[in-house]
DNA sequence: ACCTGAACACCGTTCAAGT
DNA sequence: ACCTGAACACCGTTCAAGT
């Protein structure tokens, strides 16, 4: 039998392993199934090939989840959209970096949870831009257009708080409902709890139910920015020494 | 053998189980030995127990976790300092929030990624806000404060962000690191990675290991509230409707 | 070189049985 | 009424063995 690289019914073989298809699968495994349901042996079953076999590649489950959120961001980082000499100022940069970051989160609901909350390797690194390449990639940027040190370290951390809080809820409200739920609703009306003793959400509900995601974050992004700005022109996040 | 309702001792019994005690246990546990270790076995046997007898008291494993989440905001609803009656006005009673919910994290850092992940009942409840009863305190705090229906709601979807992301990243930085590592390091140095080829992150390490969480929280807060008031004023967050 | 069978030490959860 | 023993269908991971 000839292995075709075309072939992507599960359980089909195409060619050897490697720990990048691997890591694809099981990323591709959580999209469509979500994280408790990604075993070693189900993820080795749709490449085709025995639990045993991933260890090859990846040194266990917890490797291999830390692998995937490296790989997300990874891409990311190799995006044209969000090279620092594709930026014509800073705030372009980082509304290019927000913006990225987001699309990942969105292409990956199910993923982006595991990249806000898997033990950073330092305590300095801060979901969502946890690796050293985007660290120095965002550091430099801040700093060669005019942010001092500090106020470059201060730019990371309000952003990275910035992305994590939004992103991390917007995925939320897209979650799936847990497990195999009868999905068997007929209409379109949400199964809207008794709302009894909580007045204000009922009169509020109409506003609660409104997607307003992508203007939340676009004005949240735009207030950031206009702080930042404020920091780097002399004011700072935390209050630099007297000396 | 006489119960004793002081003995602490692992694997005392001390009275019938119930429900509290089970989900008291649970979060006791799991700030001393991190949620992976948190198994419906070991849990019981803390409790002197077998396994089998927590059922009668929580549905299961996730139903558990839910059900911890729900006992520390619950916990936090009951408190003296943030009841909307001790608030002098809205900026003081989120200040008052914020600085609730922000104690609760560092009381209880492995427990607050399950306040930020544990998939919501709804779309429209958010972390770390996340029961009715704190959605209605707050909708009817700003309300009664001038803020109006969708600004109210504008509010809550704002600074349910900024706790979002500033908490968690302030808990991952104190996560402990995963298993029993050697914890046998000798001096207090930061194990410093490898840094050949980040010069930036080299340069700006100090900067970078600097804990400046509190600073940046109650800054960010402030900015926040600074938005707030204007969006209370007049401009909306979501660009309202030119009906 | 690459993959597997069989085994080990666990899980969550069920159910009929004990006291 | 409350707890348990034994069992079931899984896990992650190891290691010697297959091809």
């Amino acid at each position: 039998v000839i292995p075709t690289t075309s072939d992507t019914v599960s359980g089909a073989r195409r060619g050897p392993l490697s720990r990048h298809r691997v890591v694809r699968a099981a990323i591709h495994y959580i999209d469509a199934h979500g994280l408790p349901d990604l075993t070693m042996r189900r993820l080795a079953s749709t490449l085709g090939v025995e639990a045993m076999s991933l260890y090859k590649h990846v040194s266990g489950r917890d490797n291999l989840l830390d692998t995937v959120v490296e790989a997300l961001l990874d891409d990311l980082y190799g995006h044209p959209d969000v090279q620092p000499e594709a930026a014509r100022d800073w705030r372009d940069y980082l509304r290019r970096v927000a913006n990225g970051v987001r699309q990942v989160a969105l292409d990956h609901p199910q993923v982006f949870p595991l990249v806000a909350t898997r033990p950073p390797a330092a305590p300095w690194i801060r979901p969502p831009l946890r690796s050293l390449n985007w660290i120095e990639s965002f550091l430099r940027t801040m700093e060669s257009h005019g942010f001092g040190e500090r106020q470059s370290v201060d730019a990371y951390k309000a952003f990275t708080s910035f992305l994590l809080g939004h992103l991390l809820l917007e995925v939320a409200g897209r979650q799936v409902a847990i497990g195999p739920e009868e999905t068997s609703r007929v209409d379109g009306e949400t199964p809207r709890a008794d709302l009894r003793g909580y007045p204000h959400i009922r009169d509020m509900a109409g506003l609660l139910h409104e997607d307003t995601a992508s203007t939340e974050f676009a004005s949240s992004l735009e207030n950031l920015l206009r702080r930042l700005a404020t920091m780097r022109d002399g004011a700072t996040l935390t209050e630099a020494p007297v000396q």
